[in-house]
DNA sequence: GCAATCTGGTTTCATTTAGAAACCTTAGTC
DNA sequence: GACTAAGGTTTCTAAATGAAACCAGATTGC
């Protein structure tokens, strides 16, 4: 309760400077990491890049699977649209019909994807749910679990890499 | 689920029912991947995983190293903490110190983290930046892109695989 | 012993974002 | 010409974020 005796003001001299949301920020940011979160790093952008994994295309179906609020989904498509992870598809032959496919960077986030699940799998397990679900189409198998290796092979983790400082 | 025609009211009869944020809702979700979000799926904390990967353990270090409000950060801290991604241990010798400290599930993120990064390198590289700086530290040379695999070892992408419905 | 400092937070408040529902627009269909 | 469907936008409320102020326990410095 004690209020210090000399600033009288707030706070807040500079309200201004911030530009607009974490996004903004890490669009910039020196680490690649971050670069990708700003693409795909909120609550649903990840979940709408593996519903169109499962093949889903259109706004409505986007909608009802995900049960997401329009509005964002709007705003979501079309930052993925924006940073070239799916692409917009005018298809209408009959009525308004457009198309959210994936472009190859949208396609190569399913390694990002499979290393989520797997996680998610290992860790986060429900007792009611089978562990896995994904099979290759030509064998009918489950995948492997990813790795990191190294140049020979090698599998490694977390303590056998060095971060060269840039 | 569906609201009758009828009601004029403005909206909203029932503001209660929806819990919390996306994260309670993903928490129980059937899809492994979102629930994975759930723990880790926000802006900020794939960010602090990212570092306590990098060394960093401390509240002030990572308030620092990633410009992250205090109220923020602990927030952040105590849900990892709550996910069993970090633990909190007491290090305090003199003065008050604690650090956060990567669980086995924490460190098991590497590959998501790995797999993010390589990502963001070939989709989002930056022309001032060398695209690899991660070496693993037997042989002191780049790691391996990560690739999913079949049961055999072949490398398998999206349109190879089936997502079998539960 | 007492003020200054460091660490690790919590509180307060303004700004942003998310979310739900209503509304709108274009184009068929009956 | 009314109705329906797709694909949104607008409006409004609730919640999360972020910046700065504040706080508390222990330690050093004097």
């Amino acid at each position: 309760m004690k209020n210090s005796p000399d600033s009288p003001t707030k706070h807040a001299e500079t309200p201004s400077t911030s530009k607009q949301a974490s996004r903004q920020r890490l669009q910039d940011d020196p680490c690649s990491v971050a670069r990708a979160l700003s693409d795909v790093g909120d609550w649903w952008s990840l979940l709408i890049v593996r519903q169109a994994m499962y093949g889903t295309r259109r706004y409505v179906d986007f909608q009802q699977q995900l049960g997401i609020a329009k509005n964002i989904l709007g705003d979501r498509l079309s930052r993925l649209v924006e940073n070239e992870v799916l692409k917009k598809v005018d298809v209408g032959e009959h009525g308004q019909r457009f198309e959210y496919r994936l472009t190859p960077k949208g396609k190569d986030l399913f390694t990002v994807l499979v290393a989520l699940r797997q996680w998610g799998d290992r860790w986060n397990r429900r007792d009611d749910e089978a562990p896995l679900r994904m099979v290759d189409r030509r064998l009918g198998q489950p995948l492997q679990n990813i790795q990191v290796l190294d140049a020979e092979g090698q599998p490694v983790g977390i303590n056998d890499v060095l971060s060269l400082p840039r």
